[in-house]
DNA sequence: ATAGCGCCCTGGTGGC
DNA sequence: TGCCACCAGGGCGCTA
């Protein structure tokens, strides 16, 4: 499931090899998959345009046009946006390919068709409404102890789930706020307003550690992400909670417990948590 | 304003 | 072996 670290080593993939290229043709194969344009009026919108930059917002990737258009593209669970050579065969999820003049192409493949391709003319059209109102990068400058503080301030939702409220936090999904509470030795149900300053302090320094290790590893593959280059995360082999239920913590021994919180798997150690 | 929930979707898994 | 219920979950729209 592509969160912060997966989709910005996908960012860092295309930037490096997509700008510059004429695009010759676009092919859409799963037509709901697009708002803000149909498969015909895409194509032509983005024959003979290129692609100058790549950009990320929490989790949308947005791909930039050199008539000021962008294409904003949300892999969801199961999204793949791979580079390649145009010669070998596209898998049996493939929903949009855009190919280049002087070869190579942009898949998109999504075996669960979650994901989603939002196509915005300069000063027109609309977004996704989830970039709109997006919250902090955890990566940036402005995400610091005190900005956390303010976030949960007075709030009784689980620290979780506003962890995962990506009008709050951007990028972090649920893989790494299991991670990041884990690190932090905090119970992820404990009401967000309840955390100490000093553990607030934690868990800011956990989510950032968490992923920039995660990102440092190329991402986490569970089972569907690749990268750009089709290249599978190497972070799994470092999780502590996420998919270890019953398994020992291995801080303490005990067993990591499983529950269902913000409509989500919710891994954590019930003796190093609290 | 905010919290909670159902829906979207497919393939893998486990139970009988 | 075959069948089926269930689960994974980000974002969004709806409801209270």
């Amino acid at each position: 499931m592509p969160e912060l670290p997966e989709v910005e080593t996908v960012r860092r993939q295309l930037a490096a090899a997509l700008p510059g290229r004429p695009i010759a043709g676009v092919r859409v194969l799963l037509p709901r998959m697009l708002h803000g344009v149909g498969p015909e009026e895409l194509a032509r919108r983005l024959l003979g345009r290129r692609f100058t930059a790549v950009e990320r917002r929490g989790k949308f990737l947005l791909l930039k046009l050199d008539d000021g258009a962008t294409l904003i593209v949300h892999l969801r669970m199961t999204g793949r946006l791979t580079l390649s050579d145009g010669r070998e065969r596209g898998g049996p999820y493939t929903r949009a390919v855009i190919t280049f003049a002087g070869g190579g192409e942009l898949r998109f493949s999504d075996q669960r068709t979650f994901g989603t391709w939002h196509y915005v003319a300069e000063g027109a059209g609309a977004p996704p409404p989830g970039l709109v109102g997006m919250g902090v990068e955890p990566l940036s400058d402005s995400f610091t102890p005190e900005a956390l503080a303010q976030l949960a301030f007075g709030r009784r939702t689980p620290i979780k789930a506003l962890l995962l409220d990506q009008r709050r936090i951007a990028g972090v999904g649920n893989i790494y706020a299991d991670e990041a509470l884990f690190r932090a030795g905090v119970d992820p149900a404990r009401p967000a307003g309840s955390l100490t300053a000093a553990e607030i302090e934690r868990l800011h320094g956990a989510i950032r550690a968490v992923l920039e290790d995660a990102l440092s590893k190329g991402g986490t593959t569970v089972r569907d992400y690749v990268n750009g280059e089709c290249t599978p995360g190497r972070f799994q082999d470092f999780l502590h909670v996420y998919g270890r239920a019953g398994q020992p913590c291995q801080r303490c021994g005990a067993a990591i417990a499983r529950r269902k919180l913000a409509g989500r798997g919710t891994h954590s150690c019930p003796r190093c948590q609290r």
